[in-house]
DNA sequence: GACAGTGAGACAGTTTTCGTCTTAGTGTCT
DNA sequence: AGACACTAAGACGAAAACTGTCTCACTGTC
């Protein structure tokens, strides 16, 4: 009855990964079973435990490492070719605050480790973000500051992005390009070169 | 710790009918189990099982008998007062088919009986459906008609909506008046008159 | 103090879910 | 044709979650 045409393995993957985003959009993490995976991307138990060995952890480990690349490779795109670190930064957090707020499910994907809840952001998934977040953005400071004095500012603007997605303030929106702007001048940009130079 | 301020049972009671509420519209009528009810309604286990004795089932029946009532209880009071039969067979119909538009959750908590699902909606819940319509509506069709063939009307009228809900025509909108009240005047007004008068 | 209503949680029975495994079927390659 | 890689379907036991009942301690009211 069924074709089961030999579809190329990455299709499948995409299929589950898709099912996946579905399933999390519908239900939620805690409510989502491996069938309704299956049953969504209309794809065999045995299919999806193979592709992940290790099953319901290791598959959404995958997702949420994948969900993390995404972001911040989709990240840097909009932030590359910045002609100065005042423009960098101000892209990096506006970017970052408008992804976050427009895609509710972000935050928990991106942070969250298996068997933990978005509550224990600060204190696990951050520390995650950091690491990846500095790979992917501080080659884009080379030109302006030196490594080290780069990973202390992304560290910095993780913090200070999640917080405010967390518990957003009344005085500064940081999905706005100009108070994000005013922000790095008066706090970020001055300690620094005050600092280390 | 906790207060515990002998609240009024009705409050209680609301509170959970409204915990069903939210739950079911956050994860749908298959992921909620009771604690996550409990939990919502701020409410104790023993509580929920006290107030509503034969648990979920019970629990499930009650929100779906008042959420019937409600129903309606809101649509005759839009109704009511209506000059011609014509006028208030006109309302019935706009007036139920926007409100299953506007609410999703609604036809499936009018119509489903404990273990069966919206599919089995031409089955088993129209009677239901059909049996508390015409309870509601035919009173207020006394002045214009017998109670006999108000019945039949609301009865065939409760089919005709139904099914223009689960398969919208792309020649007949019911949440239009206009379109209704053409419609009433072609075929349902015409039946009686010829057939029982 | 008696009383009614509640929260907290233990408990056993049931259901669901998980992860593994086997079987049969399909398409590709040699 | 035959070997091979891949998948769907589903059986299976183990683990986890859920259900419904129960007991106990607590808090207000009478």
């Amino acid at each position: 009855m069924s074709a089961v045409t030999t579809s190329q393995p990455r299709d499948i993957e995409a299929a589950i990964f898709a099912a996946v985003d579905s399933c999390v959009t519908q239900w939620g993490w805690d409510k989502v079973t491996m069938d309704d995976i299956c049953v969504t991307a209309g794809v065999s138990r045995a299919t999806v435990y193979r592709l992940f060995p290790g099953g319901r952890d290791v598959l959404f480990e995958a997702v949420r490492l994948g969900k993390l690349e995404d972001f911040f490779t989709a990240m840097r795109a909009q932030i590359e070719g910045s002609e100065s670190l005042e423009d960098l930064l101000v892209r990096c957090i506006v970017v970052a605050s408008s992804e976050l707020q427009h895609d509710e499910h972000l935050a928990m994907m991106l942070a969250t480790v298996p068997g933990e809840t978005l509550g224990d952001l600060t204190v696990s998934g951050l520390g995650r973000i950091v690491r990846v977040a500095t790979a992917f953005i501080t080659p884009l400071t080379d030109e302006f500051i030196p490594g080290d004095e780069a990973a202390h500012i992304v560290d910095v603007m993780c913090r200070l992005v999640i917080s405010y997605y967390l518990s957003p303030s009344s005085t500064i929106d940081f999905t706005n390009e100009d108070a994000a702007r005013l922000f790095v001048q008066r706090f970020v940009l001055p300690a620094p070169t005050v600092i280390t130079k």
